[in-house]
RNA sequence: GUCCCCAUCGUCUAGUCAGGUCCAGGACACCGGCCUUUCACGCCGGCAACACCGGUUCAAAUCCGGUUGGGGACGCCA
């Protein structure tokens, strides 16, 4: 059996979105899984909305991702040559003509069959006509593209899709198409082949909206002499009123950087990606690396298409919510050693990172760390929700303050109180901490919430969190004794 | 308009190919309860779907036909 060798051709056109990303995923899955090979390739031909921020974009997406590639970049324009000779030897073979119907001409019949309600298509003006004719236009200076000569043939054409089964289509339902521009430069349908060809491209893992160019291109394969592939076409990923998802009218919240930049796992985000259009199977949802290595194939994917329930402007949910739920599980219970790093480059970023924190003081981060993220759903909440446990400048949000410290004025003298005696006492631990407080709360015949929670506002500025008493020794005795001290602030002055 | 594809809870899906074990299972979301100094933590429970019509069959989510609905494509874009 020949290697397997996959190729993800994305179009520069913009930057990576989360169907590429899964299309490359997938991709990427099965060349894995059966020992193969993927070639990125730029599909660049559209020189006019072609740019090299995006394919700096796409490569980063797919590098964040943890999406490799064994081969490539490789830039279709590089190999424009051959595209050029393709469309040649196809003219030459027969199985292409040159037609020099121009574009407002065909617009115009378009339009026409359009407002009609007629199929649309190409009339195959140019089809049929003689040498004598074609070389009198060419003498006449009138320039003409290459168009695909669909074989006059009864019955059906078409291909075994490995997730679809069987495509068929009439001959006649499928028009010539072009392969070469007039002004020389070949076209997607062409290029894509082409290239396939010489990249021995074995399967095609696409989206069901290449399904009518799939058609197309497999008379190109016939009338190249070449090996068809195993065609799979996944299906697409639609939006909540069931559109197709794209750049242009969905924006940041499908690209795969706006995941990055809101603090998801990166395997977590490929987790939540796999199950748009696949599953194992079974029960499970959250797959290793190497389990979903193991356990994908292509015959598991899904016909229909998924839709991506992302929210906008939701306090609760910025996204789908599964994506959010996959990204918290990871978050909550991945080896704190694989989580420390991304939540260091998070206080970095912050300008929160200590050094030591990577040093003399690693034991106190990754048990910090383990103490908060319980309750944190992205690696943001570590600099957000989590950031009074790094730096003194965190926010004391407004709900707690009012429900926990506002409505008790005396706290103003409970508070600094309870801050000495823990400043004087022998021990700064969980079980004392929680001794001397709950003591004094005896004393004063207060309820020991009423200064547990007051604690958990002045010192994390959190209405929620882990056990109060856990978390006074992480912060540690200086800053929680000048937290509470400080209470006062939150006082109108009197 | 033409062609192609699809159709199970709000969303992602299992079950469909090999009809009975499915008055349909899981996850997320939602709702309720418990735990607790707090909680968007944890635990327990609940709500919720086979698009419709007909056929085949002792038996249909599953097979067949039609209807409806959704999507995609129909470029000298990729």
């Amino acid at each position: 059996m020949t290697e397997t060798r996959l190729r993800f051709p994305p179009s520069p056109t913009g930057y990576l979105h989360i169907g590429g990303a899964r299309t490359a995923l997938y991709n990427w899955l099965y060349a894995k899984k059966t020992g193969g090979k993927l070639i990125l390739r730029i599909e660049d031909t559209d020189a006019e909305r072609s740019t090299e921020e995006s394919i700096r974009g796409i490569i980063e997406g797919l590098e964040w991702l943890g999406i490799t590639y064994d081969e490539g970049p490789y830039f279709q324009t590089d190999f424009t040559a051959d595209h050029v000779a393709a469309a040649g030897k196809l003219l030459q073979a027969g199985h292409a003509y040159r037609c020099f119907c121009t574009k407002e001409e065909l617009d115009a019949k378009r339009e026409k069959a359009l407002a009609a309600k007629q199929a649309l298509g190409y009339d195959r003006t140019c089809r049929d006509l003689t040498p004598e004719q074609v070389a009198e236009k060419q003498a006449a200076g009138l320039p003409s593209v290459i168009r695909f000569k669909v074989p006059d043939r009864q019955g059906l054409l078409g291909y075994d899709d490995k997730v679809l089964g069987r495509i068929e289509c009439d001959y006649r339902e499928v028009d010539d198409f072009v392969i070469l521009r007039s002004n020389g430069k070949p076209l997607y349908l062409l290029s894509n082949v082409v290239d396939d060809i010489r990249d021995r491209i074995t399967h095609i893992i696409r989206g069901q909206d290449h399904m009518t160019n799939t058609i197309r291109q497999v008379l190109l394969y016939e009338a190249l002499d070449a090996p068809l592939p195993v065609f799979a076409h996944i299906p697409l990923t639609l939006d909540t009123k069931k559109a197709k998802i794209s750049k242009r009218s969905h924006g940041e919240i499908v690209a795969v950087h706006f995941y990055r930049d809101h603090g998801f796992i990166p395997w977590a985000f490929n987790n939540f990606l796999v199950l748009l259009g696949w599953s194992p199977g079974d029960d499970r949802e959250i797959f290793s690396r190497e389990e979903l290595i193991q356990a994908f194939t292509l015959e598991r994917i899904n016909k229909s298409s998924a839709v991506f329930n992302f929210r906008r402007d939701d306090p609760k949910f910025f996204t789908d919510p599964k994506a959010i739920a996959i990204n918290e599980h990871y978050l909550r219970t991945m080896p704190i050693a694989e989580l420390a790093p991304m939540v260091r480059k998070e206080l970095e970023a912050e300008g929160l990172w200590d050094d030591a924190w990577a040093g003399d003081r690693q034991a106190w981060f990754f048990h910090t760390i383990d103490l908060i993220r319980d309750r944190f759903h992205t690696l943001k909440d570590f600099t957000s929700l989590g950031r009074a446990y790094f730096a003194d400048d965190f926010t004391v949000e407004d709900k707690p303050l009012q429900k926990n410290v506002l409505k008790f004025p005396d706290l103003t003298t409970w508070l600094p109180a309870l801050a000495d005696r823990y400043a004087q006492a022998v021990i700064f631990d969980a079980v004392e901490t929680e001794r001397i407080a709950r003591e004094m709360a005896e004393e004063l015949e207060i309820k020991p919430g009423v200064l547990i929670n007051a604690m958990r506002t002045v010192v994390t500025g959190q209405l929620a969190g882990p056990s109060m008493f856990e978390i006074l020794p992480v912060i540690g005795r200086d800053r929680v004794v000048r937290r509470m001290r400080e209470i006062s602030r939150f006082f109108p002055a009197p």
